[in-house]
DNA sequence: AATAACCAACCGACCGGACGGTTGACACCT
DNA sequence: AGGTGTCAACCGTCCGGTCGGTTGGTTATT
């Protein structure tokens, strides 16, 4: 990622991710997005020279900061089985300010390069292979790690589709259950330190 | 739904689909609908009398779809805690013929909404709230049927979006850990008779 | 039986507007 | 002067929706 974006840039992506929230996708236009930024369309267009390459921008975006998202907590997630998959529970299903309007519209971008073209969420499926290897290897019994992860991406992308409200209580019971599968289906060695309501609040950067 | 859609209109929304898969949600146009059904516009429109009300009559279709499938799961699966779910697991979540090219097709009918007009799935929204009542009085401890939902959406979504390539074996592994959970976390009343391998093969329906 | 009246189904030319993208010029700073 | 960034104006295309009209079949009238 050796691009830099230079931050006029990411103003316009912001604004990229604004019109999108606001007005829907069908009405993510160029001429939207330069209203939004308060720029031109030309000028938009000289920093993105098509609508592709900017919804490419935006997705990449998203992308990179959903993989530091729980890369960051991986780090911050103490040693042993299933360390990845704890990392994401503890950080990226807290049941505090991380499901934020900002994270829903950072979300969205993956549904405008569907709409836009297809091929343009290739960075995010890069990413997601990722995050699927670090859970494979993460010494957990077959498919323990899988559920956990699917079911995040099920709460989340229910709640960004609209499909199903945002109930808190409904995100912590999930995490409870899964908490408890994971302690159950981890291989026993030592005490499972991590539990808890924990500590380490931050809520995951940008995702 | 009393509403019963004379076939022409189900061909025609057999065409939307077609054209959504084939050529994209950005590409689904009424000359593009009217050409797959060979059809004229103005005969397209005679039927459906603006595209919001095509794409709306597409997430009903879509939404009926899933509701049926899982009701008529449920009536397949024996009785006891957490029927609903474990009628999830055992057709909706099978290893076989359950997540084909058509499922796939008749889900993106959330997204064209999405795009056309996001409260066109204000109806998919109202059977996912059937779904999960049902769940909630599914005589499980809170968290664990509403995890298990969350997995196979997940699972779903990750899929129809692309954004993990389908592996059959991920999906059994998923579902051996989700089934495990079940039984730990059931409420002990005589044997759990569910488990094993099972019958009842047979795949929903549509979705 | 022949004619007239009616109607749902369907057609395709057309229109206003919006969209993505281009261009050539302007302003500002070295 | 010349590069950099910004802009308004514009172009060709395409889309959703309208409209006038045709067809084939059914019913009503004579």
């Amino acid at each position: 990622m050796k691009r830099t974006t230079p931050k006029l840039q990411d103003m316009l992506l912001d604004a990229t991710e604004a019109v999108v929230a606001r007005q829907g996708i069908a009405n993510l236009t160029l001429d939207a997005v330069a209203a939004e930024a308060r720029m031109s369309k030309g000028g938009l267009l000289h920093y993105f020279p098509s609508k592709d390459r900017l919804v490419e921008a935006l997705v990449i975006r998203t992308a990179e900061g959903w993989r530091s998202c729980y890369t960051e907590a991986y780090e911050r997630t103490p040693h042993g089985p299933g360390r990845m998959v704890r990392a994401l529970l503890d950080h990226c299903l807290s049941d505090a300010k991380c499901w934020t309007e900002e994270l829903r519209r950072s979300s969205s971008a993956v549904f405008a390069a569907l709409a836009q073209n297809p091929a343009l969420i290739q960075p995010m499926r890069a990413v997601y292979a990722d995050l699927h290897r670090r859970i494979a290897q993460d010494g957990l019994p077959p498919g323990v790690g899988e559920a956990v992860a699917a079911a995040i991406d099920g709460l989340w992308l229910d709640w960004v589709l609209g499909i199903v409200p945002l109930e808190q209580v409904r995100v912590v019971r999930v995490r409870r259950a899964l908490e408890d599968m994971l302690v159950r289906a981890t291989p026993a060695r030592r005490s499972p330190k991590v539990k808890g309501s924990s500590g380490s609040r931050s809520g995951g950067r940008r995702v």
